[in-house]
DNA sequence: CGAAAACTTGATTGTTCTCAAGAACAGTGG
DNA sequence: CCACTGTTCTTGAGAACAATCAAGTTTTCG
């Protein structure tokens, strides 16, 4: 079963898990399933009532305006929970779609409301990952809202970065990323023509190099230096660097 | 007590509470205190360890960047809770901040991790008023990211007097509202200079007036057809209209 | 009543978008 | 293995939306 180790990873860096946590974890897992590049994860015509650990794979969620235009909230990366909300609320707020061929390990509700009343060290854990999510939700919305086109590309990247080194999917500065300009501009509130100028100067000044979905960077300091990251957000004990 | 009610209201639009949740929800309030306008809630120096339910006034939650540059998050009103997510998080991704004299009830840490933990009802119901926070924030990342200023400006003054009719705070099509034009620029993602030339373009075509703090909406169709506003991220059930 | 803050308007600049077209790449069937 | 075809990427030129700069005006508050 792939990277499910990077999900308790995630957890158990909110809070200790002692080796009867550990079983508790592995009754909440459910089948294992396979979803294909470029369909939805849940079902969007039924209430979505299962929630999903995404074990391999990319996801972007995202939502449409009027007038066709898409914006993407977020890029779950293996280790994540997708789809946490619609145990609660009846309707998600936005859609769910596979930009990679995808494995993921369904989690029944009824399972996981049963551990969260009975353990709460993991629903403590769980509600942690909520948070965190969130706070990268909030991150990306200062992207979008105040910095400039250069800044939010490289806040991406770095961000992307940090978080696949926190999961291990990542070791030095260069990571596997199937982001099309496409995505990173409806991410990033950017045309796609002007995602490709940033791109490139941020390959000239060889900071950071974004070819054949692999992100090569060159300089962190530079990068991190030019997107103004500070990842607090991330990190709250510090433990990246 | 001022508004209290607006609290158990939202949270039994998501749950139906009975006599008993209702006296549980009594026994989770803490002391009421006061803050004065422009003053940060809880503290920025040491861990924020408490929640609040904002009984009266109004605060925006913000981040800063590097430049000095100021993205706000979202706008609670009277009847939200604040401040739930530094319950589980050690830090807080964003700051606090009064934009009114404030009125908020204090909820101890420890009290409410105790209900949440017997009473899976009100458990829910607060997730939910998460879910529901969630849902405000991811929209105002589509408004930032893809609408133009005049659907951006439109879109947040639909929102607002539809939040604030759910919660029983205005009635009719106008409201007051203490957010000044700085504070709706550093909202949206926009300069002050253009919040202005929005909000006139908007008040010539008689659509919305805002001016001295108060909301007037001549045409509530034509500013939601504007703003390109879909409430069912507000409203599940679909009690608004 | 005076001072500071907030709002308003015009003129200019600039970042980013749109339109357009060519080049590189990936997937498909022969 | 290659030609074909659609998709993605790349680059240029011009237009547009929003920012900045600068100066009044109104409002608020002590």
């Amino acid at each position: 079963m792939p990277h499910i180790d990077a999900f308790v990873k995630k957890l158990s860096r909110y809070c200790a898990l002692n080796q009867a946590d550990l079983s508790v974890l592995r009754e909440l897992q459910g089948p294992v399933r396979e979803f294909s590049r470029g369909t939805e994860i849940g079902d969007e015509y039924e209430e979505r009532t299962d929630a999903y650990i995404l074990l391999d794979g990319w996801v972007h969620n995202y939502k449409l305006t009027r007038d066709g235009g898409r914006q993407i909230i977020n890029f779950p990366v293996a280790g994540d929970i997708i789809g946490l909300r619609s145990l609660i609320l009846p309707v998600a707020s936005y859609a769910s779609i596979t930009l990679t061929n995808v494995t993921v390990c369904l989690i029944p509700r009824e399972r996981l409301v049963d551990v969260m009343t009975r353990f709460t060290h993991i629903a403590a854990s769980i509600l942690w990952t909520q948070a965190h999510e969130e706070a990268i939700t909030v991150e990306h919305l200062v992207s979008v809202g105040r910095r400039t086109a250069l800044e939010r590309v490289a806040h991406l990247l770095v961000e992307l970065v940090y978080r696949l080194r926190l999961s291990g999917l990542a070791s030095g500065w260069t990571y596997d990323c199937p982001l099309g300009q496409h995505e990173l501009a409806d991410a990033l509130g950017l045309s796609v023509v002007h995602i490709n100028r940033v791109l490139r100067q941020l390959r000239e000044r060889e900071i950071v190099t974004f070819r054949q979905n692999r992100v090569v960077i060159h300089d962190i300091a530079a990068l991190r230096e030019v997107a103004g990251f500070d990842s607090s957000y991330l990190d709250p004990e510090g433990v990246l660097e």
